[in-house]
DNA sequence: AGTTGACTTAGAGTGAACTCTAAGTTGTAC
DNA sequence: GTACAACTTAGAGTTCACTCTAAGTCAACT
């Protein structure tokens, strides 16, 4: 599929699509006769994949890291996993706190329904 | 307290407190006689409510406006319930969302540990 | 043949939130 | 009285993740 399709389809802008692809996070897109980019189902699959761990706080960087082992193939597949299942846990940590940060929240505003604010 | 004792109490650093006050996240902080800053209790409390709203993903701009509205003083009390409620929701909404990209997470990191990656 | 519109590139610009620098002041320790 | 650390200011610089611009190419339509 072209720019436009894939750009609609990941909700990803054509701007955005060409700087991951600059900084290294979308690797071999193809490229028709007149040297526009063929987006495949692969780079569906790996961009949405991508979009929900920036989505989850993990930082271009890091994502790129996994990129890169990924493109080295099977022999970095622990490296990979490892990387994943500290993300998992940053993850955990990460909704814990928000879920305490949410009761205080209701805590304050408990306060302020009950008119103890002002 | 002074700018040292107060910022490592919050753990933010003095350029950063200054920075909020400067956009005027913090107001009013009094001055000793040798016009350095003297951090109080209320201050404390106040800054510490400010990272709260910030580490759960609202704006400067936004915790600014709350800021202001607290500042006109009890006549503002329904439009800062109002925007924390709303906060509120969004704040349910992530963490939803955060919950289920830690399932998909988790998935991911099964297939990895059946060696169905590569 | 000419216009349109979607694409291409390199590189410049933006907004958020800091983070640092330079130059100066003040209170305390030797 | 002078060195020192901790403060002060205005303003410059940095990082992240885009976002946009300018100039050009190409295929399809009128």
């Amino acid at each position: 599929m072209n720019m436009s399709e894939f750009s609609s389809l990941v909700k990803i802008s054509s701007h955005t699509l060409r700087y991951y692809e600059k900084i290294g996070l979308l690797k071999n897109v193809q490229r028709n006769s007149s040297r526009h980019r063929e987006y495949s189902n692969k780079d569906l699959n790996w961009i949405s994949f991508v979009k929900r761990l920036k989505d989850t706080g993990m930082p271009l960087s890091e994502i790129k890291s996994y990129a890169d082992l990924r493109e080295l193939g099977p022999s970095t597949l622990q490296q990979r996993q490892e990387l994943l299942e500290l993300h998992q846990r940053q993850l955990e940590a990460h909704i814990k706190l928000q879920q305490l940060y949410l009761l205080q929240l209701e805590t304050k505003i408990n306060l302020y329904k009950q008119g103890k604010v002002s």
